[in-house]
DNA sequence: GCCGCACTGTAAGCTCCCTTACAGATCCAC
DNA sequence: GTGGATCTGTAAGGGAGCTTACAGTGCGGC
């Protein structure tokens, strides 16, 4: 990671808070975790800054404790596919930490970030001395790997509209959802900008959503689902 | 699982056999399964069997020791899209096995097999006792997942014949597949049968490939590499 | 050997999305 | 407030794959 380490002392205390902060250590004590925080590394990096990109092998396991991310892949020709949006909070770069089959895409702060990095050999330690954390990795993996399923399945059968009702289902936070432009909507469903705006406007036709810039509210939640169940 | 039990003395060594055979288990001694292995079960079924379905809660983990399977979805119209086939040996399910998220895919026998059935408990007792197996279960979790993630991305760039390209090249042995139909070809790439036909006589019309009844052999592999890369 | 069935080949029309092109709108920086 | 940049709206043309329909072919069972 290319991005500004943050290694003052202070800066060691908030590190354990952020492990701590993690479902994925929650069952841990700060005893247990003492051993391992030295080699963990924090940073912070600013929006818009790659962190990771295919090929690299340092790194085995991001911890996202402030700011937000996205994975990405890119195609031969520049398109770019988001199969991931990472919270604030979250664990993610778990699938290549342990197996040899490198990570093949690209991790992309989206806004100001601080990330801890464990290595692989930390997470292999990890898991061979505290059984909960791997019981707990093991939870978040599985979770992944459904919604990675449920995508696939979206992509094979359904047509872009009912595919953005889901979305919206998912991402709208009290009916509303903001900062995503047509273009960010379109990289998420796999789809071009114009074909996310047409989409788009077949909700609004439909009087399910209303659109700003920047800015969807949902309408009406039943008719959304309701697009989002048909083929 | 509404198969046929086989409960007999000598199927129960042979199920510690069984169990000691798969990568999964392959750190743990006799002596670590014992307590275990009563409450494994095992069981036969027949070409053709479902047994699993969505919704299905008591098994957690499956062991496919002979046979074959595949795992797929069924979209509201009828259509089917495999997203993995299980060679034998291998181990599946374990996305559902901790997490509350839901299996939501068929699992059908594509071969008469037997099958080791692993509840919930049980991988979660494995997990906690035995670290090693926690590591392998994570490892193969990982390498699902980046399988997953390069069909999303196959699905969202590529057209169907770089798609049928990259298919054989994973599932070729020996420059040859056999036992499969065009049916079952479009069912794994996600498009119709007509579809997959079209696909395959343009590899053959390249002369990629030779095309008989259920049976590809790939004349060209590096030519056949070529097309799976290309967008 | 014959029949039925599953598998394969082919083709026309249509739909969805891509592609390209451009224009208006909104926001931000200076 | 002016200019540039980003975001959004719109529309025509084309291609990939779906849908439907049907004909030919090899295989297995009796």
């Amino acid at each position: 990671m290319s991005s500004r380490r943050v290694p003052t002392a202070e800066a060691e205390g908030l590190k354990l808070t952020y492990l701590k902060g993690s479902e994925l250590f929650q069952d841990l004590t700060p005893e247990q975790l003492e051993p391992f925080h030295h080699t963990i590394q924090m940073a912070t990096c600013r929006a818009g800054h790659v962190f990771y990109r295919p090929g690299e092998t340092g790194e085995a396991m991001f911890l996202l404790k402030e700011g937000a991310a996205q994975l990405y892949r890119v195609s031969p020709d520049g398109r770019k596919f988001v199969f991931a949006d990472v919270p604030a909070s979250s664990i993610f770069g778990e699938m290549a930490c342990i197996g040899q089959a490198m990570y093949e895409c690209f991790a992309e702060a989206t806004a100001d970030s601080v990330i801890c990095t464990l290595s692989r050999t930390d997470v292999q330690r990890l898991i061979l001395a505290y059984p909960q954390f791997a019981l707990r990795l093991i939870e978040v993996m599985g979770k992944r790997m459904v919604q990675a399923e449920r995508q696939l399945e979206a992509l094979a059968f359904k047509t872009v509209v009912p595919r953005l009702a889901d979305f919206l289902q998912r991402e709208c936070r009290g009916g509303l959802l903001e900062g995503l432009s047509h273009q960010d909507i379109g990289e998420r469903l796999g789809v071009h900008r114009e074909t996310a705006t047409y989409a788009l406007n077949e909700l609004k036709a439909a009087g399910l959503v209303e659109i700003g810039r920047r800015r969807i509210r949902v309408i009406d939640t039943e008719g959304l689902a309701g697009i989002a169940r048909e083929g």
